[in-house]
DNA sequence: AACTATTTATAAGA
DNA sequence: TTCTTATAAATAGTT
């Protein structure tokens, strides 16, 4: 595939044919671990070289388990206690070791996940986990957001109110011949203040859709 | 490979992942058959789809034929590490068992706290994943929750201060002969009841640590 | 399913 | 075996 087709016939030349089987053994080894990654498939591949060298893939712990579910599939045989006999306590011990592994590395993702040990986290590690975090929660923040914001809403209505009576109350007292008459002014301008940073404050809060770079 | 890298890593989207398993799993099983052709090596290959379908290329006649001789190879490697056999064959299988069902427990877990897979999750446990997470993110929602309850805090002082202005230029008022009332009062009963809603939505937003009753 | 712009794989050579 | 490089293949995103 480079350099010149090759045509589909076996390799005369022993040395070429060595060469090309190592290159495309690694070649076929990769391409199904990408696909048992990217689309989630349980594959299995068995290579024997000409020499009788073994080479394989498996995506589950043991390549047994999936030949045994082909075996299944394939000949409708599933006496179960007759498949699991075929395992060797050797074999058994080994799946266990592979799956304690699996069991490791699987634990301190879900740890960073749930927000434990991130010591141990790269600064880009962390972002990415805060912003993978923050995309499964934007559902729940925005409706949380929401019950503040209506909270808000209510207060300054309730203000607006208050304003409203307090000119009113002020308006009446001035129509009346009296003493003291300065604080009113003192409080509504205290309240314009405060509706000018309640509204930045709003603004800083507003919660988006974030980027997931890493997905 | 072409019009953008990809990811190494499960395709979230089903149709793309379908779409994609459908070209990989036959580029794979192609190059297994020209590797088996050119350098005249013995391979094997099973996929399960995600559905369960199954797809398998076997260079021999019979894929069995390969499978043995896996086996055979596979017993002889392991043959020569006969230690300790403090474990029955059932108990080894057992914990296998318990592993495996461990390690599916916590990559559905895994899963939802990356946001996928949440159809399939009961409300309640939607609930008290929204509540890990929160606890995962606690630092980022702190502050911005620290915002909005100070923006509160200020509104109810606000609301305070008219209340009490608004008391006092009715005392002023009343002091005087005057005409209406009532509507004073109405106000101060409409505060009250919006200020009994508040405290409630506040308890609603508190962050606290949560039972981790599904783990 | 077909079409391509790109990425990958790899044959041949060093 | 390993690296390099020209070229063939595979394939991701689009239509």
């Amino acid at each position: 595939m480079a350099r010149g087709k090759v045509q589909l016939k076996r390799i005369e030349n022993a040395t070429s044919r060595q060469v090309t089987f190592s290159k495309r053994k690694n070649g076929l080894l990769k391409k199904a671990y990408e696909l048992s990654i990217l689309c989630d498939a349980e594959v299995a591949v068995i290579i024997f070289s000409q020499k009788g060298t073994l080479f394989k893939f498996a995506s589950t712990d043991q390549i047994q388990k999936t030949i045994d579910r082909y075996r299944k599939n394939a000949k409708q045989l599933h006496t179960d206690r007759i498949d699991v006999e075929q395992y060797s306590k050797e074999q058994l011990r080994q799946e266990s070791a592979n799956m304690a592994k699996k069991i490791e590395i699987i634990e301190i993702l879900q740890r960073k996940l749930l927000g434990q040990d991130l010591d141990s986290c790269s600064p880009e590690e962390l972002h990415d986990i805060g912003n993978q975090l923050e995309i499964s929660l934007s559902n729940i923040r925005a409706r949380k957001t929401q019950l503040f914001k209506e909270q808000i809403e209510q207060l300054q209505a309730k203000e607006r109110l208050l304003l409203m009576e307090n000119a009113r109350l002020t308006k009446q007292r001035d129509a009346q011949p009296l003493q003291q008459s300065t604080q009113s002014n003192q409080v509504v301008s205290y309240l314009s203040s405060c509706s000018k940073s309640s509204d930045i404050v709003e603004t800083d809060l507003y919660i988006g859709q974030p980027q997931m770079r890493w997905l």
